[in-house]
This record gives C-alpha cells, sequence and structure tokens, in this order.
RNA sequence: GGCGAGGUAGCCAAGUGGUAAGGCCGGGCUCUGCAAAAGCUCUAUCGCGGGUUCGAUUCCCGCCCUCGCCUCCA
C-alpha cells in the first residue's frame, strides 16, 4: 500500500520496520463532549486505511488514546459538577458508541492521559536530565524548543513566520516561559483545576497536552513505530512537539510516517457552533440518516481533499441532500450484492477475518487498487460502479456470481460499509391486515377497478406500507 | 502578514500532455391502467489571462476567489 507522508511530502510504500505488523497511532479524540461529524471524517479515514491495510494482507497494530485530562476536560467537567472521571467516561462511552454505529474497528489499543502519568512525568524526568525542559518558577516545566535542533521539521516551520497569538488563544502562562515557542509539558496546579491534580517531583499540577501521546506511544509502540495519524490540525503544533519530545528522549526517529487527515467543510464554510452548522450522529439520526450514510458522505472525497458536507439545499432548508443521496447509493450496492448473493448462492454473509483469504477481487479488483494507492476512497467507489454496470448477476454462473460477490465484498468491507437489507419479497412479513388489504387491491385491479385499486393503494400508503406490482403479482415493502 | 491545500457539470467528486470516472438530482425511453420499483439512456471542454507544446483541464508564470494552520481544534 502507498500513501503520502506529510514528513517527507511524498507518497511512499508502507512497510512494517518489524517485518510482520503494521504498528501505527492515531491521536484520539478529547472526551469532553460529543464527537462532530469533522471529527468523525478522521476517524472513518483511518479506519478505512486499517482495513486496507488489513484486507491487502498485512496485519496492523492500531492504538488509538484517550485525551481525558486537559483545560476543556475539567473545565466543563466542573461546570458539570462531576468528577473528572465520570465526566470523561461518559463521553468517551458515547464516542464508543457512535464509532460502533459507524461500523469503525475497535482499535486494538485505547489508553487513556490520566492511566499514564507516571509515564508522563518519567518521560519529563529525563527531558530534564538531558537538558530538553527547565522547571519555571511556579512548578511547571515547559520544553526548550531551541534545544532540539529538529524542531519544525514536520511543519516546515523554518519557512513560515509565525504571528504570535494569531489564534486568539495565548496562554497567560506566556511569562513564566523562557520563549513564546516553549510548550509546557507539565502545568503547575491552579485553583480552577479543582480536585485534578496529580503530585510529581516539581509539585502539584497535571500534564501537558502533547506529552501523553509521546509517552503512550513510546509504552505500546518503542521507542520507533510506523505510523502516526491525526487531523491536519494537529501537524502543528500537537505532532511537531511530540517529535520533539520522543526523539529528545529517544534518540530514535518517533514515525516513519505521518498521515494526516484533511478538514470536513459544511456548506463551504467551517463547522462551528455559532455559525449553527456543528453536527453530531445523533442529530443526522434525529434528521432521519443513518450512519452508514454519514460514512458513505465522509469516504466519498479523497483524504487530503476538502470535503464540502452539504447540509442545505438550494433554497436553504436544512434537508442533508448529501446524505439522501448516499442513501440512494447505497440501496443500488446493496441490491446489487444481494443478486450476486443470490445468484451465486452465498449463504451466510462474510466476516471480516474471512475477507482477508479472499485473493481473487474479479472485476472488483481495480476498485481496491484504488484505495491501494494513497487511499483513493471516491476512485474506489467510482470502480465499483464501473464494475457493476459490466456485471449482470442473473448471467453469471454460480461460481463467477460468488467470486463477484467476494469481492464486492471484500471492497465493502475495506470501505466499512454496511449495505442495508434487502428484503426477499416471500420474507416480508407483513401484518395480516395489511396483506389482506394488499390482496383486495390486486383483486380490484385484476377487475379493472382502477378507483377502487388506488384507494386502497393509497390507504396502505398511509398505513406505511408501498406496493410494488409485477408481472405475476406483487410485493409489500415498509415505506422508508 | 507567513505557510499550506484547493477552484472540474445543478450538487458531491475522481482523473489525465492527446479532447473528462463515478454517485446524487434532473430529462428521455422500456415496462405499466396509473404509479412505484426495475432496466436502458442523456447531461461538463475542467476559475481568469498569458506561455511552453503538434496538442494542456493536466506543465510554467501572473491574477482572482475559497478553505485551513499560525501554540492545547480531527
Amino acid at each position: 500500500m502507498r500513501l503520502f507522508d506529510t514528513m517527507s511530502r511524498e507518497v511512499k510504500d508502507l512497510k512494517p520496520s518489524d517485518g510482520k505488523t503494521f504498528r501505527f497511532y492515531c491521536c484520539g479524540p478529547t472526551v469532553y463532549g460529543p464527537a462532530h461529524i469533522g471529527n468523525f471524517r478522521t476517524f472513518v479515514l483511518q479506519d478505512v486505511f486499517r482495513r486496507t491495510l488489513e484486507l491487502s494482507g498485512m496485519p496492523a497494530f492500531h492504538v488509538r488514546n484517550l485525551t481525558d485530562v486537559d483545560d476543556k476536560t475539567i473545565r466543563d467537567a466542573r461546570a458539570a459538577g462531576k468528577t473528572l472521571k465520570k465526566f470523561t467516561d461518559f463521553w468517551r462511552d458515547r464516542f464508543h458508541e457512535d464509532c460502533a454505529l459507524l461500523n469503525n474497528l475497535e482499535p486494538h489499543l485505547e489508553p487513556s492521559a490520566v492511566e499514564h502519568i507516571p509515564h508522563q512525568i518519567a518521560m519529563i524526568e529525563e527531558l530534564m536530565e538531558k537538558g530538553h525542559a527547565y522547571r519555571s518558577d511556579d512548578g511547571s516545566v515547559y520544553y526548550k524548543v531551541s534545544s532540539f535542533k529538529g524542531y519544525g521539521r514536520l511543519s516546515r516551520l523554518d519557512q513560515r513566520e509565525l504571528r504570535a497569538g494569531a489564534s486568539g488563544a495565548v496562554s497567560e502562562d506566556e511569562y513564566e516561559k523562557d520563549s513564546v515557542s516553549d510548550f509546557a509539558l507539565w502545568k503547575a496546579r491552579r485553583a480552577e483545576d479543582g480536585e485534578n491534580y496529580w503530585s510529581s517531583p516539581w509539585g502539584e499540577g497535571r500534564p501537558g497536552w502533547h506529552l501523553e501521546c509521546s509517552a503512550m506511544c513510546r509504552e505500546y509502540l518503542g521507542d520507533s513505530f510506523d505510523l502516526h495519524s491525526g487531523g491536519v490540525d494537529l501537524v502543528f503544533p500537537h505532532h511537531e512537539n511530540e517529535i520533539a519530545q520522543s526523539e529528545a528522549c529517544t534518540g530514535h526517529t518517533m514515525a516513519d510516517h505521518w498521515f494526516h487527515l484533511t478538514h470536513l467543510l459544511v456548506d463551504g464554510g467551517k463547522m462551528s457552533k455559532s455559525a449553527g452548522n456543528f453536527y453530531t450522529l445523533t442529530e443526522l439520526s434525529e434528521a432521519g440518516f443513518s450512519a452508514a450514510e454519514l460514512r458513505y458522505v465522509l469516504i466519498s472525497a479523497h483524504y487530503r481533499q476538502p470535503l464540502n458536507f452539504v447540509a442545505k439545499d438550494k433554497e436553504g432548508e436544512e434537508t442533508f441532500p448529501a446524505l439522501a443521496g448516499a442513501g440512494q447509493a447505497l440501496q443500488k450496492l446493496a441490491k446489487f450484492s444481494h443478486a450476486l448473493a443470490q445468484q451465486g448462492q452465498v449463504e451466510v454473509s462474510t466476516g471480516f477475518d474471512d475477507l482477508k483469504k479472499v485473493a481473487e477481487l474479479g472485476s472488483f479488483a481495480p476498485a481496491f487498487d484504488g484505495l491501494l494507492d494513497d487511499l483513493n476512497t471516491p476512485e474506489a467507489l467510482g470502480q465499483v460502479f464501473t464494475a457493476m454496470k459490466g456485471i449482470k448477476p442473473a448471467e453469471l454462473s454460480a461460481e463467477d456470481a460468488r467470486r463477484e460477490f467476494l469481492g464486492l465484498s471484500v471492497i465493502m468491507a475495506a470501505l466499512g460499509l454496511q449495505l442495508p437489507v434487502v428484503e426477499d419479497e416471500a420474507e416480508v412479513d407483513a401484518p395480516a391486515k395489511i396483506v389482506e388489504m394488499a390482496q383486495a387491491r390486486w383483486q380490484a385491479k385484476q377487475d379493472k377497478d382502477w378507483g377502487e385499486a388506488d384507494r386502497l393503494r393509497d390507504e396502505l400508503a398511509a398505513a406505511g406500507w408501498e406496493i410494488k406490482d409485477t408481472k405475476e403479482g406483487f410485493e409489500l415493502c415498509p415505506k422508508s
């Protein structure tokens, strides 16, 4: 598999450094509220990445952290009158639920920052010993950026001119630092932290944000691992700082590959609560859309391309045309897959691990190739539909149908798309009363009593059932 | 201001130095009492202006516009 690397700015081949398992780390969520669809663009594409890797035959080890201690978690937990743990556990569970709905595989390991404070303290001590960190008067510890010669390689800092405070978020502990670019490894306890502090050789306080990832990466992936990932916004300063911390400690290259995901735009702009375009999975669900539909939309653009999520239609109504369209596309895929399964007499659906063994992708090989080439999900989707145009399920031999079914199944598994269930006509279990009405309508139709037939059809529609006539009879479907 | 990513049909979005995948929407056709479903099918010269080239949407230059980052936002 090939993937763009932020550090070298090249598409590079991915190879596990230990020759066996591809080990990678993804910066996870800060659990202080519901994750929004922009967050999920990142997590979904990281998931597609992992799925593709594994389906291509490369075992993977996926670590994704939880940030459960920082300014926001502490602030909001206190505002909610809850302990930090209770507060972050709640939002962690909620995050897990959303991930499950979106069909994300669980990471192999999900370490939390709070559970690794000793590791972080040990790392700070090591950095101080090596002259990369210093304690300020208030008991905080800062990383001395000027002590690390490689600082800024990832974000090309040498080519940039930083505007101090351009983000409007200059911290108040500015004056404690030797240099504006130095960042906190340990933050001395303050009144607004409440009970959320830990003791350390430098006094009570809590770890800085960047440190948790360095400490957990080292603990679970070692001094050097294969790939590190996150949203583009993390390139600077988060990942830059992680590199400084980790490499100053270990003397090794932290990660061989940096995988960053471009942000989602909503109706052409950044998502924000004030703009009213801040959507969560729950909100979309309440509007009648499924997580699978959202997932389809999220993978419909290349991960290095901005993706514009259309929520409002031309009239400015919040109708989510993109999701509605995704629903149609998924239906199309589902029906096609179902037709192949029937033609191939495939009994049970195939699980992810079984699909890893599928070697022959048939007509769907080009789609998988798209994924292998820099995770080109839109190309893959395009190739899927193109392949579908060339296949008439009913004309295939059972063997061919089975092969194409497995090929399509592998692509769907790589994309993580769960197709809606296609009902067999015979299996629809409508209430007796509904069936009766439908039969009455069919009789009226046979009698060419169009008025009565249409009346009954309207009645059925009002009851939530749709009639589809075929040559021999009719089908009843629950109205979607 | 610095750095970065982009501008491809009504919308979303691939791709390519030789006249542009796919999805949604919309139109047409088949089927049909009508409709739905299904099947078939139609719909772009790639922001603007130069340049290089036999030929550019694809390379180069300039311009316009959008978006992102610039110290704890995926």
